[in-house]
DNA sequence: CTAATCAATCGTAATATTACAATTAAAAAC
DNA sequence: GTTTTTAATTGTAATATTACGATTGATTAG
């Protein structure tokens, strides 16, 4: 055990996973937040801002990077991060319909 | 180590990231659609629907009445669950935010 | 009271995650 | 070529997660 049974859930519920497992850590957000602000390429300097090591960073990286959330170029000796546009847009959307599909609003029990 | 440095986050990237380790779990993104599909409380038959035993299914609604994405009221011998509309209008929110300060629209790298 | 039902909890095994030091790899500067 | 710089990778320890069988607890049915 402690393995997921992705074999019965669909394709939707186990993207939908992926993506938010690869989104629910406080220094992935943290990471994300950064690159948004930029709104551009930010080469290296991610580690500098959060109180984490050189390889803890890279590894936070690594899994933004699998789930398509955010790119790396290299440029020179640095590495330079953005916002994968595409995967950002579908998880909003994704998202989106979940949320809306809810039409409570106050406890029903 | 294995143990995340909450301290180094603002309360905002803590909260967030909780949410979303909640909902970060098929099992659990299919427990919150059969809540939001029935738009009502749900009475047990969660454990039916889903291939998990009944101790798995229990566990994974703790979590998420934990991270008070749902609530659980006592019906007789059964317990019935329903989403809780303040914490997820709570979550829609913040993400909303989050999705909507970014501007970008290609890749910029 | 006793049996049945439903869900939480406990115990446990397998696997995943988080963090960091140390090392490696690759490009730039000298 | 050698050194410096930057980031990925490796190895490892601590902790968390996932899943399930077995048990417990609480309520209803008989």
């Amino acid at each position: 055990m402690g393995l997921t049974k992705t074999e019965i859930y669909n394709q939707e519920q186990n993207e939908l996973s992926v993506l938010l497992k690869a989104m629910a850590h406080p220094a992935r957000i943290a990471i994300l937040q950064q690159l948004i602000r930029a709104n551009t390429c930010i080469c290296g300097d991610l580690v500098d801002e959060l109180g984490l090591a050189q390889a803890t960073i890279s590894q936070h990286l690594k899994e933004l990077k699998n789930a398509r959330l955010i790119q790396g170029t290299i440029e020179g000796v640095s590495v330079c991060y953005c916002i994968e546009p595409k995967t950002w847009s579908k998880l909003q959307s994704i998202l989106g319909v979940f949320f809306e599909s809810y039409k409570g609003s106050q406890n029903c029990c």
